[in-house]
DNA sequence: GTCATCATGTAAACCGTTACATGATTGT
DNA sequence: ACAATCATGTAACGGTTTACATGATGAC
């Protein structure tokens, strides 16, 4: 028992939605989980191949090409929900952005600004995709409906405070180039 | 050129600020970046091993003891603004709580319900500990300030975010409680 | 004297991506 | 016919954590 590779959970959660090709599945979890999961083709094919060993999941042959749709069984239903209600395995976290706004000093204000800017314009970006998800999933008439709404809101909670904060941040790089003399690179106090 | 491991960036970046021991840095790292990096033992001796072969560091030996101090040299800042200046790697993204919100049907109302609870939690905790960094850091005096300041910030808004999606999470948790034959695990329509 | 903390370092394991090889199917 | 896409799979590589081994120092 305990694997506990997070893979395993994305895969069966995957077919519990529908049956799915490989191929399919990555499509799936990149367009749709892609704002909180990712998945590439070296981890789904080996955890379809061991899924299917312990029978979680079956191989559907669709005759004649080599593609495969596969089908997740009731044991594989019942691992997922014992997957779903293991302890959450948290990431250690890595922030390039803060990383260097960090360090600005040395990286300078221009840049920065232009890191600062980026962020907004990406924040932006993710705020207008998760609008048409929404618009997409509220028009469905699933059961899921309620949950995937659920972290559809997330992004757009989590794109709103990053565009409240580049804002503010750019501001923040205004007062420091109107007195560059807060923040001279390279002295220490 | 071009290693790209952000663990060097790190490490130069905290040896920018004040000399320290591998053991000093790890520390700095985990209470300084904690809430948007991490380094282990295991990166970062090797790392200083590195820079110190190629005169980006210069280890000062604490006389008797087997502790050293890394001091960072006039090539090591000159490779820490390089370093900073580089694209971003964006680590692909993992969140274990919202991949099992997804799923909630399967997972059940209740479970879910404890999820965003500890949730709401952390990021209450999460406010409190800035806070904390706040007043600490807003007390210095030193030109990092308002970049260090920027990084605080950009907790702040995430945990806030994070404190309103999972309230009204809880609200979405208390009206599928109410009306359950919305989302009755097992049925797919 | 002993316990916690400071300190250094390495080996093994893990997890995951990238790149490549290969070929069928479909649209134009 | 050709290109784009669908589809499967694996090998190599890389970064990171974990666990372990080891010992000095300082506090009580």
């Amino acid at each position: 028992m305990a694997r506990a590779s997070q893979t395993e959970t994305a895969v069966l959660g995957g077919l519990s939605v529908q049956p799915m090709t490989g191929y399919a599945l990555r499509e799936a979890i990149r367009d749709v989980l892609g704002h909180f999961w990712s998945e590439s083709y070296g981890q789904i094919y080996p955890t379809l191949s061991a899924l299917e060993r312990q029978g979680h999941v079956r191989k559907e042959d669709a005759t004649k090409t080599g593609a495969s749709t596969f089908v997740i069984t009731p044991s594989g239903t019942r691992r997922l929900r014992e997957l779903l209600a293991q302890p959450i395995q948290v990431a250690p976290p890595r922030n390039g952005l803060l990383l260097r706004l960090y360090f600005g000093r040395q990286l300078g204000p221009a840049a920065c600004r232009e890191l600062l800017q980026t962020a907004l314009g990406e924040a932006q970006d993710a705020l207008a995709r998760y609008a048409a998800i929404r618009a997409e999933v509220e028009a469905q008439d699933v059961g899921d409906r309620d949950y995937w709404l659920l972290t559809v809101s997330a992004g757009e909670h989590s794109a709103r405070a990053a565009v409240a904060w580049a804002t503010a941040g750019l501001s923040t790089m205004d007062e420091i180039d109107a007195d560059p003399t807060r923040t001279r690179p390279g002295s220490t106090a």
